[in-house]
DNA sequence: GTACTGGGCCAC
DNA sequence: AAACGTGGCCCAGTAC
């Protein structure tokens, strides 16, 4: 059963499916009537529908309230509306609207959009259209099973990301103070160097000879190493490793403590960081091939050297899973190659890689399986590259196909239907220049190099936005078992377990300790009902690695 | 002052 | 200045 919730004036309008017709009732956003009202309705286990969960959600958890399944219109929109096998449909057709909102900008402007009527401000009878055409338009599909599962999902992302920033991830300001202050001194007064930091810019300086010379500048840091004699035409780390001066060590320890001072310092801390939390703004869809991204804090990068500030409660524990190896699994199951998926029995299928004679050691097995799913064409990469084809003639065949759509400009698409984009104007300027007749070698030239760029792209769209697919499947399941377990009596009295964390192929559940041995079967037995939902019986294995620890140092 | 870009480096 | 995909964020520098 759907519920719809619209939004007017600020006012949220939930409406039940009535014999007659849809019966509203008109809240207001932070009133306990809403908590109360949710609540009770939330026993008929509906599905929710709404335009944005990041703009109704989060009111939701802050009275309390948490809801099962939804249907978050503009996420499932953005991928109906790219989607091959809806490209005839109502609403793949219709001129864009008001659904057409890029999805990253879409929670940046609600106090803007409020005056042009913008998404946060939808009636009932515009909700319902919307939901109409996206099912109409799945119906209609080819593949309209792959696109359930696709869109609810998309859908069921959009609620973790909320409650995920609505918890928190558990953060220790002491432990993260600690680390700084043993790395480059106490923290400085606002504007200030720390003291390490004060005394490498010192050394360089000295070394270089070059008295004032701020190295954040590049090009300046550039001008004072060529003077000093050392060739460099960059000043990357990986460059800069080449040289030989006495300089380069100190650069190099100040780029790195430089770096972590000023995204992960104590500025971040203040910012981010409240009452022993981390509140990351997750993006879901907010990257083109359906994974996720981050909208300030940088909760997709935080550096491992500050990870042992993820601290557990007292009495709590962190369950740290990651899907090993996500992607080559996922290729061996979306290609059906039986070979590779024999390569997934084990819980290392780089390590069956060598058994199976195809790579001599691990490493190469590692570099040569990212290769092909990056497009490298030289090095080491380059070279192993005939080995895999012979090994794994559909899945490398999978991954060549989508290289080649990708040159010719056609579109991709992943497993359950996210589609590519179509690559922009300039792009096909670029296309027909090189084929008249009068084209120079070098329209020539710069048109095969775009051509490969961007197959190389939708070659590795069709594998990564499939393995995002199987990480929000894997959560989804993980979460419904969670919630499963709190309402369980036995265990309603020691805590919540929470996912805290999420990173692409990685999770993290804030639990009970007495709870963390339960939470590990969940987790990995959710990766199983992942691979089914999405490949049914074909046998690829979806090992996770997980660890139960006290702080996120120490996993892995 | 704000908006934007390029270099660099963090994560997967 | 890279080879080999997706991003975010910070800084410096420039245009307006």
């Amino acid at each position: 059963m759907d519920i719809l919730v619209a939004r007017q004036h600020g006012k949220l309008e939930v409406s039940t499916q009535q014999p007659g017709g849809w019966s509203p009732q008109v809240v207001e956003p932070g009133s306990p009537d809403l908590a109360a009202l949710v609540g009770e309705l939330e026993e008929t286990d509906p599905r929710w529908v709404w335009a944005d969960t990041s703009a109704v959600y989060p009111c939701l958890l802050s009275a309390g309230v948490r809801v099962g399944r939804c249907a978050d219109l503009r996420l499932c929109h953005a991928i109906l509306r790219m989607s091959t096998w809806t490209r005839d449909s109502e609403l793949a057709t219709l001129p864009a609207g008001r659904w057409d909102v890029p999805v990253a900008v879409a929670a940046e402007l609600p106090s803007l959009l409020d005056d042009l009527g913008g998404l946060d401000d939808v009636s009932r009878s515009e909700l319902l259209a919307e939901h109409e055409r996206q099912q109409s338009a799945i119906a209609a599909a080819s593949q309209p099973g792959r696109l359930r599962l696709l869109t609810a999902a998309e859908s069921v992302g959009g609620l973790i990301a909320a409650e995920m920033r609505h918890v928190g991830l558990p953060w220790s300001a002491t432990v993260h103070d600690h680390q700084l202050t043993e790395l480059v001194g106490p923290r400085p007064l606002p504007g200030g160097r720390p003291a390490v930091v004060e005394r490498l810019v010192g050394e360089i300086r000295t070394l270089l000879g070059a008295p004032g010379l701020n190295p954040e500048s590049q090009p300046a840091l550039l001008r004072a190493l060529n003077s000093a004699g050392i060739e460099v035409h960059s000043t990357r780390q990986w460059e800069l490793e080449q040289a030989q001066h006495p300089v380069i060590e100190v650069l190099l320890q100040y780029k790195k403590l430089a770096r972590l001072v000023s995204a992960n310092g104590w500025t971040w801390m203040d910012a981010w960081v409240t009452d022993g939390r981390f509140h990351p703004d997750y993006v879901p869809g907010g990257v083109v091939t359906g994974r996720w991204a981050t909208r300030g804090g940088g909760a997709l990068q935080l550096p491992k050297q500050i990870r042992a500030a993820v601290v557990a409660d007292p009495g709590w524990k962190l369950v740290v899973a990651d899907a090993a190896q996500l992607e080559p699994r996922v290729l061996a199951a979306l290609s059906a190659d039986t070979a590779m998926a024999r390569a997934s029995k084990g819980a290392d299928l780089y390590g069956a890689l060598v058994s199976d004679g195809i790579v001599a050691t691990r490493p190469q097995a590692k570099v040569a399986m990212l290769g092909a799913l990056y497009g490298a064409t030289t090095g080491e990469a380059g070279m192993l590259m005939p080995n895999l084809m012979r090994a794994y003639p559909k899945a490398t065949g999978v991954v060549e196909r989508a290289a080649r759509e990708g040159e010719r400009g056609h579109q991709v698409m992943t497993w359950l239907g996210r589609t590519s984009p179509r690559p922009g104007e300039h792009w096909r300027t670029v296309q027909e220049r090189a084929a008249q007749p009068d084209a120079t070698p070098a329209d020539q030239r710069a048109a095969r190099r775009q051509a490969r760029d961007w197959g190389r792209f939708t070659r590795n769209f069709v594998v990564q936005g499939s393995a995002a697919e199987w990480a929000l499947c894997w959560m989804a399941a993980i979460r419904r078992e969670l919630s499963a377990l709190c309402d369980d009596p036995a265990t309603e009295s020691v805590g919540r377990p929470d996912l805290v964390y999420f990173l692409h192929d990685e999770i993290m559940v804030h639990t009970p300790a007495a709870l963390a041995d339960v939470v590990s079967q969940i987790v990995r037995a959710a990766a199983g009902e992942a691979g089914r939902l999405m490949f049914g019986d074909f046998g690829v294995e979806f090992s996770i690695e997980l660890t139960v620890a006290d702080n996120y140092a120490q996993a892995k």
